[in-house]
DNA sequence: GGTTCTGCTGCAATCGTTTGCGTAACTACC
DNA sequence: GGTAGTTACGCAAACGATTGCAGCAGAACC
């Protein structure tokens, strides 16, 4: 276990002072050296392998060029193509990024918030924030660069990266309004989070301004946006009596859960009823019937996240939108027909 | 933005030494201190907030409580579960994972090695590693805690978790043969990483047990584990001219390109070809035809990794298995039928 | 009462960097 | 050649925690 060669080392080898080692192998500082000096310690450190040690200098500088992500589960497939799109901005700024999944409970978020700051981040995309969280709006506040996305909490000055889920709903609603469909059930996503409130709230509106009825039975309440929660509202829907031709789901994975049911019930999609989703997630086209949902950037809001971290990172008084919403989509496939006739 | 109570601001409040504070929170350290003078410490420390700097601690310490994790691509369904699984290890534990997407190259995973050692990991689980790679190798025998997953470096001293991929490709051969297949095709993984290696390697020795014939055309060589990958190979074995009745790729997005070539020839699988899988990555069964495969126990292989890394990491000098080799199991589904008949 | 022991706490060095400040040496100017 | 202004580098104090060692009480013993 050979020692990592430190400053001291170089210093020693190069025979100056280790301050100015330091200063050599700062390229913004490397101008107040004669370049002979520092050409010479870079070598020397090159060839002694030196790596800096963060730990040592973000002791010193408070920034440790590293990240907190905090998504609800990476086994979520809408999620590993968001943490690309970060990190195609972040790392090749030299920052590193320490990933957690919170499942979406907040015992363990407030755990994982601290883990982060235990080690310095110098920022947090937070990827599974829950409507209302004092807690984190206090981080935020107590100076941690923070940027949710995907979600929101609202009036919490916490910059936000979202889908333009209002416009996602209407455009799918007409989709199956100009279909024909009538009767449309939906399928609600948790109340606790802003994308599961926000789309249920551009359901009612979208469909009010179609002059759809939407009684209560014809929207159902999921308490997590997973394959078991489509299931079991599915059924529900299905038995309320409610004569609907088509179930709009507030993402992807509760639509799969309607595909089983239906399936199971030996109903069609689409032709009995259709179904459409929203995300689409990966391989969704090979899924069949292959669903008709609302696609959202998925690596674009990585990405534009990251900039505005980095942004608030840089210069904490820097001036960023509150609000940045990504357009969306409509992508056409196989769960939407015209209703049955009669 | 307060600054976080540091332990000389508990110091401050409790009229005691910082060292005197650092050992009452240290709960292997506080039975040398009196009894009152512990809980009146973790009384106040608890109520200005307290949280350690595990940077600070870092530093004097050499452990950081974070680990790296190396993977090829996070977008790669099958390593989700595998860091879950390793998480759900190391998370009790109070450690925190850095992870990296190396995206198979090796210039980048050179990089990020880097990265994380700048970082002061206490440890590396490295998914993505390459047959042959002195650099890692180098870091490993330097002294960095280090076990490969999935995949292993032969010769290296690295601990390595595998999955019996010997043992599947046998079963899945003999599936095969038992349905009535004796010109069975065979898409190789990558030859630079040793699940493609090996089972290749065992699919050809397989076959030879089996008395089959297997010409070089019968075996088409990938260069990713992809689904690109998989249609190219799929094509140039159709195109070959050898009168296959079976193709056994070496993993599951081979068999989603083969799928697609076929289905575009108007091929009918499994009627008249048939395809089988390994791995069994998550949404398998919702895609038809429904992938026969082998499965390997993701989430459990990442559990074994981190259990083991742990042990290195406490006790670098521990004796682990250089090699674990977990069991897999034969996923029946509905891509394999007999052969056509004449 | 002096000595030894033990139990508790303080002191100070240390980890590897960064950075404000001080200070040589050198240039330039009158 | 004295003064002022640069230039180029060294000095030392941080950052926040850990930990070997020292030291100070009080108890226990003869």
């Amino acid at each position: 276990m050979r020692k990592a060669p430190t400053l001291k080392d170089i210093a020693l080898a190069t025979g100056v002072h280790v301050s100015t080692v330091s200063r050599a192998l700062n390229p913004s500082l490397r101008t107040v050296l004669s370049d002979d000096v520092v050409k010479h310690i870079c070598e020397v450190a090159a060839q002694m392998g030196y790596r800096p040690n963060r730990l040592a200098a973000g002791l010193r500088t408070r920034r440790t060029m590293t990240v907190g992500l905090m998504i609800p589960d990476i086994t979520n497939a809408i999620f590993p193509p968001i943490l690309r799109g970060v990190e195609s901005v972040l790392e090749p700024l030299g920052y590193a990024s320490i990933i957690v999944n919170t499942d979406s409970i907040l015992a363990r978020e407030h755990l994982l918030v601290d883990v982060l700051r235990e080690r310095g981040v110098d920022g947090i995309i937070h990827a599974a924030v829950l409507r209302n969280d004092p807690k984190i709006v206090k981080v935020a506040a107590e100076g941690t660069p923070m940027v949710t996305v995907n979600r929101k909490i609202e009036n919490s000055g916490i910059p936000a990266v979202v889908n333009d889920d209002a416009q996602g709903i209407r455009m799918i609603l007409k989709y199956l309004f100009d279909f024909g469909h009538r009767k449309i059930a939906h399928i609600a996503g948790p109340e606790d989070l802003s994308t599961g409130q926000g789309r249920k709230q551009a359901f009612v509106a979208g469909a009010r301004e179609l002059g759809l009825d939407v009684p209560a039975r014809a929207i159902a309440q999921s308490q997590r946006f997973d394959e078991a929660e489509g299931r079991r509202c599915t059924a529900a829907l299905l038995d309320g009596g409610w004569p609907l031709t088509a179930i709009l789901c507030a993402n992807d994975r509760l639509a799969l859960g309607a595909f089983e049911v239906l399936r199971a019930r030996g109903i069609d999609c689409p032709t009995q009823v259709s179904v459409t989703g929203f995300n689409d997630m990966p391989f969704l086209d090979l899924i069949p019937p292959r669903l008709t949902t609302v696609r959202i950037q998925q690596f674009e809001v990585g990405q534009v996240s990251a900039d505005i971290l980095v942004k608030l990172m840089t210069d904490p008084a820097a001036a960023v939108a509150s609000e940045t919403t990504l357009p969306v989509k409509l992508v056409v496939r196989d769960s939407v027909a015209p209703p049955p006739s009669g």
